[in-house]
DNA sequence: ATGAAAGCGCTAACAG
DNA sequence: CTGTTAGCGCTTTCAT
């Protein structure tokens, strides 16, 4: 949209085909009708002009902007940019730009709320990973474009589409499964409850651990559930500190593989040998749980990003479209990191 | 842009407040030649009415599209995810857009070139790590937007801004810190010279890699120049059949942190100790080689894309500016899977 | 300091 | 089948 370098319109167009601009958009968009002849001849001027309609009036006149938006948090988390790689691999067949919005503090959650989901700038938006708060709720459901939750809204109401996956099932399974090896002082390492972004994945899984632990018979001790910072370093350190209670778990369940990562550092650290001093279950199941040999909780992060783009093309062609709700499920990877007690 | 939700246009401000639309704009843009009272007045209308100016429209208007796009191979991997973030984190103070192109087909890879390149869409782009092709090359001098090459760019001619890291020359380092712990048969593992996306930093490091043999007046063996596709499973591959020659190497060079895990692995398996009997460098200095206590090359990621996206914005404002060529040095980080020989 | 009017480039309803 | 016309919502001369 330079106006120095004088770009090709489709009135230009037109004229060195001796037709109107209508015809010319008609020719172009494949209306029926317009006379083959003349669309052949158009063609061949588009051609030679190397004329390509301007995109942006064409979204001001069909009133429509082409343009999806995610919202992220930490996209360079592992576990995030694989979702968000499954979104862009849907998205790829599609004329549609996807704008990234990336959160890292207060203030881009605060602009990324007010500016991505306006329907002046986007036609709909993916939400993914990142908790929605009250006031936000509200933003959404003013929003005047389809929104769809990926990995985040299992605390709103139901009338929004969401894909989840469920987090306290895989909690529960892992703590189980560390149960049935013989385990009883089972620690969980997470990140901290109150975290700035509310995330709330972590302390799901810990409901999980706890079901598990309470059906089991077993009391729940407020020293094995260690919280940090989202992290390894921060891992390795609350978990360094749970080894070294007198009474220390013989298993850690992590709340992601990078987590688990700090934990197997500790106990390192502390010449403890996993699994034979230490059992340790990590969660999510990305490629560097693979390389560390760690039994985890693999959920399809791909998928569900994949899956809530989908979805939301289904919206944007049905826009009365009933609230759907995935909930897709986890399976445990047994690799090296668990030992029987 | 919906249009049976009835939108607040500039009008309906215009009529509220009793002025013209003219006024309005001229308001809200802050310009000087507006009456501070009637600029209240309008501002105050503005809240009432929660009016937002059409975006679109705004640019067709003026002419700009208040969009950036980043053009990025495969950006699930860390190294380049890491880059994308240094850019996003650029641009997350300015009032511009990110589109993110993704690259993992030709099909995608065309698309892109031919889509993300134009002044209707984006007011500029960037290319990270993406080799750029003579028939791209030609594109991109056709643009009629500014773009910035990030890790890429080092053979086509000076007049592109570029971000660059000295891939050889860290190549290079790695090499002679190998050399001068006293390994004299060293391995490379890296990507293949013919790889579908032309990807050349491997090759480059490898180039570092001969200078070094040859400066120290050693030969070099194809033999332990071993080729695969990029990732850990290839290169675990690899790496194996050059550790099972007759005259194995007792160090191994790989051209990224990820390839070089896979060299551990091949380690792990044959039951060579790390780094008693193979000494192992990696290169980028990803999360992961802090993790595997790997020695390596650590290179700028986030940094590099934060400057190409500084870049970007010098360009903007000054379409003349000369090219500007930065290269980045790169760092060996020594840790622990180097021993001397 | 403000209003009127033209225009950004495209699409679509309306005639014919 | 094609031309004409009227917007889409905003910015920006050009008057006054």
């Amino acid at each position: 949209m330079k106006r120095d370098k004088k770009t090709v319109t489709i009135r230009d167009v037109a004229r060195e085909a001796g037709v109107s601009p209508g015809t010319v958009s008609r020719a172009i968009n494949g209306s029926p009708l317009v006379n083959e002849k003349t669309r052949q001849r158009i063609m061949q001027v588009v051609r030679e002009l190397n004329y390509t309609p301007n995109i942006v009036a064409r979204r001001l006149s069909l009133g429509k902007t082409q343009t999806l938006a995610v919202i992220v948090p930490f996209f360079t988390r592992p576990s995030v940019s694989e979702r968000l790689n499954g979104v862009i691999s849907q998205i790829a067949s599609t004329p549609y730009d996807l704008l990234i919005h990336n959160i890292q503090t207060p203030a881009q959650r605060d602009a990324g709320f007010s500016n991505m989901l306006r329907a002046d700038r986007v036609d709909g938006a993916l939400i993914v990973s990142l908790p929605i708060r009250e006031s936000e709720e509200v933003q959404l459901r003013q929003a005047d474009v389809p929104v769809v939750l990926i990995d985040t809204g299992d605390d709103v109401p139901d009338d929004f589409h969401k894909v989840l996956v469920d987090d306290v099932t895989g909690g529960r399974r892992a703590t189980e499964y560390l149960l049935s090896q013989g385990h009883e002082r089972i620690g969980f390492v997470g990140d901290r409850v109150d975290n700035p972004f509310d995330f709330v994945s972590s302390y799901n899984r810990y409901r999980g651990y706890c079901q598990a632990l309470e059906a089991a018979g077993l009391t729940i001790h407020d020293a094995y559930y260690g919280q940090g910072e989202h992290g390894r370093v921060p891992a390795r350190k609350v978990a360094s500190n749970m080894l070294k209670l007198a009474e220390a778990p013989t298993a850690i369940l992590a709340a992601s593989d990078t987590q688990a990562v700090g934990v197997l550092e500790a106990a390192w650290d502390l010449d403890l040998d996993v699994p034979d001093d230490l059992s340790v279950v990590g969660y999510d199941d990305i490629e560097l749980a693979e390389v560390m040999d760690l039994t985890t909780v693999r959920q399809p992060l791909f998928e569900s990003g994949r899956l809530g783009a989908e979805l939301l093309f289904a919206t944007l062609e049905d826009p009365q479209k009933e609230p759907v709700h995935r909930l897709l499920a986890t399976e445990l990877v047994v690799r090296g990191t668990v030992s029987p007690l």
